[in-house]
DNA sequence: TCCTTCACATACCGATGGTATGTCGAGTAC
DNA sequence: GTACTCGACATACCATCGGTATGTGAAGGA
């Protein structure tokens, strides 16, 4: 016999993860909700009864990704010591991670279209963006980095990172020289 | 008396304008083709005359910013004689350029999800982009930065400055920080 | 045991993108 | 100048979509 809560939380999380397949795979307006609690088993009254609206879900689908990334990130980040090999770790990671299938199409792109930039941005600090901020900040202070205000700065890299994530995901042959790119430019910060 | 290729520029001509305006303030999901071609004077028969779908309407608004902002970058970079002036002045262009409203949703939000992010990539490059790559390969050829290959490094930039103006749209008061720091971000990228 | 509440399912709605067909005037051949 | 063609739309219509209102049966507290 199954609680209440447990069947609550299943049928949740299965709209969660096939909403995302189907959007990472799709995109976001090519993918229809009847499709969606098809492939879930459920019906479109389960989905209303869990989200309030398809960017509802779809916000939720986001959430999940850009929690993924940022564990990634800090994972990479975290087998370090030294400051400066913790950034460059974390950036190398959120590469990796962001050039997995799944991701890119939700975060990158649908992302900021579905929900608005400002609530995308929003989200992308809370989660994933987090760790990159907190980087640059810590390198500011150690002066590994030239006295500067930070967000700007992060705002750069930040772009920086998720152009080349989309391109690689069009281009992968382009891996070791984006990495070495992107190195080199982070070197060059260096005070 | 008009002629029917006068006739038909016209109105093609207003349609583009007309939805470019809404797509840029509404965001391209939220205009619908009835609020178009009301705006517009027009009927569907006619929008379904010259576009075939929204989504080709919605093209043909964003090779129209990207020219115009292509042509922007282009100007300023014009004004100077020196390789690098012309690579920074062509840079904080793009950057004043992308700020402006009725450009940012087109060209850096709406672009990619609706047309996906590989043909968004050829117009961009086709148009407004061209230049930063061709600014790009110059310095590296004249070795005002390190030799390396160009595209990586181009893409780095990119993605830096759609962030950084998608940034300043919500947050204008930080311009002279994020501009300075691109400035820092490009002086230490030479030789 | 009863009865409320919750987790859905069913049935339905207006609006949307897209299409098929009708119309009327500008161009063209004679 | 007349007749015919064709292109630039307008009108009418359709399937599907996101969203809502209502029904239902099982869980769980009293």
């Amino acid at each position: 016999m199954t609680t209440r809560a447990e069947q609550r939380e299943h049928t949740r999380r299965t709209l969660v993860a096939t909403s995302r397949d189907l959007f990472a795979t799709k995109g976001y307006g090519a993918v229809g909700l009847s499709e969606i609690v098809r492939a879930a088993g459920v019906t479109k009254g389960a989905l209303y009864h869990h989200f309030e609206s398809k960017a509802d879900l779809f916000r939720a689908a986001l959430e999940q990704v850009q929690r993924e990334v940022g564990d990634d990130v800090a994972a990479a980040a975290a087998a370090h010591d030294d400051p400066w090999d913790q950034f460059t770790a974390g950036c190398q990671a959120f590469l990796t991670a962001s050039t997995a299938p799944g991701v890119q199409r939700i975060m990158l792109i649908d992302g900021p279209a579905v929900l608005g930039w400002n609530e995308w941005r929003a989200m992308d600090e809370a989660n994933s963006a987090r760790h990159l901020a907190e980087a640059v900040e810590e390198l500011i202070e150690k002066e590994l980095i030239p006295k500067q205000p930070a967000a700007p700065l992060t705002r750069l890299l930040s772009g920086a990172m998720n152009e080349a994530a989309l391109w690689l995901a069009s281009t992968p042959q382009a891996l070791p020289d984006t990495t070495a790119a992107l190195t080199r430019l982070l070197d060059s910060l260096r005070t």
